[in-house]
DNA sequence: TTCCTTGCAAACGATTTGCATTGGA
DNA sequence: TCCAATGCAAATCGTTTGCAAGGAA
């Protein structure tokens, strides 16, 4: 999605919630539309919007998860990392690196995410719940570990 | 795997760690064994092992993680929980209530889980990726919370 | 003006660590 | 005996929150 029309419909989302499209909140909005996988307040601190303080940033992300703008991700020990919801993004999967912990997007063809569904929702039924979403993490170790 | 030969198991596995087999570690191994699915230290203080101080909880299952024993899962927020490695408990996949959080194994008949590691493989492949593994969770509403 | 938003510092919860003591081979 | 294991308390790390100041409608 072009950043224009993301804007939009992110503002468009945040005033039926009655919270503001102010610069910071823009400015992470952006960084996880830009970025390859799932960040932290950290790394987006320390990275991408340094001049927002992390406490703001930790602000921003509990706002715009409370509005669905973004989802997280608890794949690695200890952090916490953010990307945008599926309606944003897309569904996709995760590549995980079991030595780094660093997050990776993958886009799956829609054959695959069909066998994949499929899979899910027997499994499902088998333990008779009722998913209404699922997760895929890939692991092993990223180009940079190997 | 019955509790006798698991003990002996994880014993010899301790051992060319060059740690010993205590009693704490063999109450949470046993927590863990009889558990429907991965505990954070906090669960298995406060209703299984509380004579054993949290600290010790963690080093223990550091020491258990080092030695391939149990292996984490971060799936919810803020918490680590542990469970038994796959070559104890089998490959098997989680889930996840996205109300409360608790996490729950999800056995999956063979022919089934051939279908997600060929899904999986397919996945990989197309990005390139080694994978040594994958985890598969399932989100939805437990029991409890529906 | 009226709230929402932000920055800073203090507070919090999960986890880790230092150190002295205990316990097992 | 000797070193690993434990318990307690203090420290650390990621995250949250109180409060006063700043900013948009």
């Amino acid at each position: 999605m072009p950043i224009a029309s993301l804007d939009r419909e992110v503002e468009q989302r945040l005033r039926t919630h009655d919270v503001r499209y102010t610069r910071g909140r823009r400015t992470v909005v952006n960084a996880l539309a830009d970025a390859a996988g799932p960040l932290s307040a950290a790394e987006l601190h320390d990275s991408i919007v340094s001049s927002v303080p992390l406490s703001s940033l930790y602000r921003t992300l509990t706002v715009l998860e409370e509005a669905e703008i973004v989802v997280p991700h608890f794949g690695a020990r200890g952090v916490t990392r953010y990307e945008l919801a599926e309606w944003i993004k897309g569904h996709h999967h995760h590549f995980v690196c079991l030595q780094c912990g660093a997050v990776e997007d993958i886009d799956v063809p829609a054959d695959l995410e069909t066998e994949v569904g499929a899979a899910v929702s027997k499994i499902a039924d088998l333990a008779s719940f009722a998913p209404t979403s699922h997760v895929l993490e890939i692991e092993g170790r990223c180009r940079r570990c190997r």
